[in-house]
DNA sequence: AAAAACATCAACCGCGCAATT
DNA sequence: AAATTGCGCGGTTGATGTTTT
């Protein structure tokens, strides 16, 4: 509670002196978000520093984008994380880092917040549980030859399990064993970078067209169902309608599967060990 | 039942690059 | 050529909700 308030930090660019020096900060109610939104639709992206001059609202140029950005656009999406989307993210993030953006360009309507949120939350918390360092090689190898083949199988149970059993396409990446049994198959490296998940669009339907480094453009399943209406006239409103037609849909079936079980961490664990 | 600890996520900040003046 | 402004990124914080004690 010691900073915050007041405070001009960036440099004053909007009015001349003081008319209204006071910036809004915190949450943001829905009518600045219909006054935001009107705005968009009318004069569109961009131009962020001139919103406030033109609409009054009491935000700067970087909220009202960031606002924008991560919720009132369309199409955006929040929430229930699917587990496809999850394996990508573990994929991308073993690739380029923590570039947030680039790996949210590859995850149609996420945004490089949750991504990022995503990653603190789940992965980097799960290292910190088990006495890793996020960027070790040694926890970095078994997420990619342990963990990631492992919500793998779980994608394709999912798929099969849904759909009606087709393919039973079981990749060879697959360490398996009873959950913190001993005999774990180390796995090792029968997916060289990029080979498992194109494996996996098969299965799966991720397509991936081969994930060389260059632009991996993945289309997740389900994916279609969600971004489709909407979008034109909402405002601050129909936007909580959507959200919690998506959270439905999500919790339905595919999306929001937690892989971080205790039962998977335990395995996890194992595979440190062994490493080790 | 209340408090404390923890988890989540929206939003803020500073920095650096690019475009404009 | 230098200064100013705009923008986007990645790291971090804090309010709120949830779980544990």
């Amino acid at each position: 509670m010691e900073r915050s308030l007041a405070e001009n930090g960036s440099s004053g660019t909007y009015g001349s002196s003081e008319e209204e020096m006071s910036i809004t900060k915190g949450p943001w109610t829905e009518e600045e978000d219909s006054v935001l939104f009107d705005y968009i639709t009318v004069h569109g992206e961009g131009h962020w520093n001139s919103v406030a001059r033109y609409t009054g609202l009491k935000r700067t140029g970087k909220s009202c984008r960031l606002r924008w950005l991560n919720y009132l656009r369309p199409n955006v999406r929040r929430g229930n994380i699917t587990l496809q989307e999850q394996l990508m993210i573990l994929d991308l993030h073993s690739r380029w880092g923590n570039r947030w953006s680039k790996i949210a360009e590859h995850l149609p309507g996420r945004t490089d917040n949750e991504i990022k949120n995503y990653w603190r939350t789940r992965v980097v918390k799960q290292a910190k549980q088990l006495k890793c360092d996020v960027n070790s090689k040694q926890f970095r190898d078994t997420l990619r030859f342990v963990w990631m083949p492992r919500m793998l199988e779980r994608i394709q149970a999912q798929a099969s399990s849904s759909a009606q059993a087709q393919t039973t396409l079981v990749s060879n990446v697959q360490a398996h064993s009873d959950p913190c049994g001993g005999a774990t198959a180390t796995a090792t490296a029968s997916a060289s970078d990029a080979g498992f998940l194109s494996e996996a669009s098969s299965a799966v339907d991720v397509h991936a067209h081969s994930l060389s480094d260059s632009g991996a453009s993945y289309s997740l399943m389900g994916g279609g169902s969600w971004c489709s209406h909407g979008a034109e006239e909402g405002y601050g409103r129909v936007w909580e309608e959507r959200n919690n037609g998506y959270s439905e849909i999500a919790g339905s079936g595919f999306g929001g599967v937690d892989m971080w079980t205790e039962e998977n961490i335990c395995f996890l664990q194992q595979q440190l060990a062994d490493d080790f």
